[in-house]
DNA sequence: TATTGTTATACTCTATAACTATA
DNA sequence: TATAGTTATAGAGTATAACAATA
């Protein structure tokens, strides 16, 4: 019993671990490209739904408006992304990638890509599926766990 | 060639998608404590090193040694730690939990098992160990990336 | 000289509240 | 009335640089 408890306890720091190395990951050289972590997730709604209003992307980032419309101010003022009215709608804008903000974008998705392939590509495909397999039923408990003490 | 990769694609949102709830989890009810994520990693150092010297906290965080000063400012102000002299280097000071900080701190590990728990103990032993298997696999290989791009 | 920690300054991300322009 | 976005204000975390006290 105590053993299998160090053993969870253990597994988890593995996962703690991992998510800071991956952040850590990934972050690196965004500075390089005048980025941050908020600002690239902006980059990234606004890179696979489309041209979006404020809003929205306080929405889908989770945070205020006003936060908006600094991460907005800050991407402006680097070149990543423009202003436009809203077509229908006069009190909203639109948040558009310019051409360098799609550019890096599209980098991004390869990396990523690229980053799971050296992750995992060292797996044999059982061990990778039994992997998945597994990181779904953990990430539904996580789920239930969030959800539950909401 | 091209599924697979899809498939890897997967596995990673898989665990960035982890990465998020696991840290929104572990910061929900910080503030309840009063405590916050940097804060809350200074105090787990502490606890599990003993007294500290700031300069030792800052290498341990990854962060200046200003930022240091912030922090236990802030939890010495709130109760969780004291500043004592160093007992033979007259520069440094060091850093111990007071009773409130290491109660809360025995707490918090107690929480962290019952997590780890909660996450796997709905696992087959067999299952249980795969997993352990591989992400050791996976974190020696995201280790060594970190490592090289360093 | 080198190291420990602080003061000074600045930037990023975050929040709430009050306000303007529009719907 | 309600919504989209901005200005005003504040707090947390982070950094570098200059400095004081001590090693």
């Amino acid at each position: 019993m105590a053993k299998q408890g160090r053993e969870y306890g253990g597994a988890l720091d593995q996962l703690l671990e991992l998510t800071m190395l991956l952040s850590a990951d990934m972050e690196r050289g965004l500075g390089e490209l005048g980025l941050t972590g908020p600002r690239t997730h902006l980059l990234w709604v606004v890179h696979h739904q489309g041209p979006s209003t404020q809003r929205v992307l306080a929405d889908a980032l989770g945070v205020s408006a006003r936060n908006i419309t600094g991460l907005v101010d800050a991407l402006v003022d680097t070149g990543f992304v423009t202003r436009e009215p809203h077509p229908t709608d006069r009190r909203a804008t639109l948040v558009s990638l310019t051409k360098h903000g799609a550019t890096v974008m599209t980098q991004m998705a390869a990396d990523h890509a690229e980053l799971a392939e050296g992750l995992f590509g060292g797996l044999g495909p059982r061990q990778f599926g039994a992997f998945v397999t597994t990181m779904t039923t953990v990430l539904d408990e996580l789920r239930r766990r969030v959800e539950e003490a909401r």
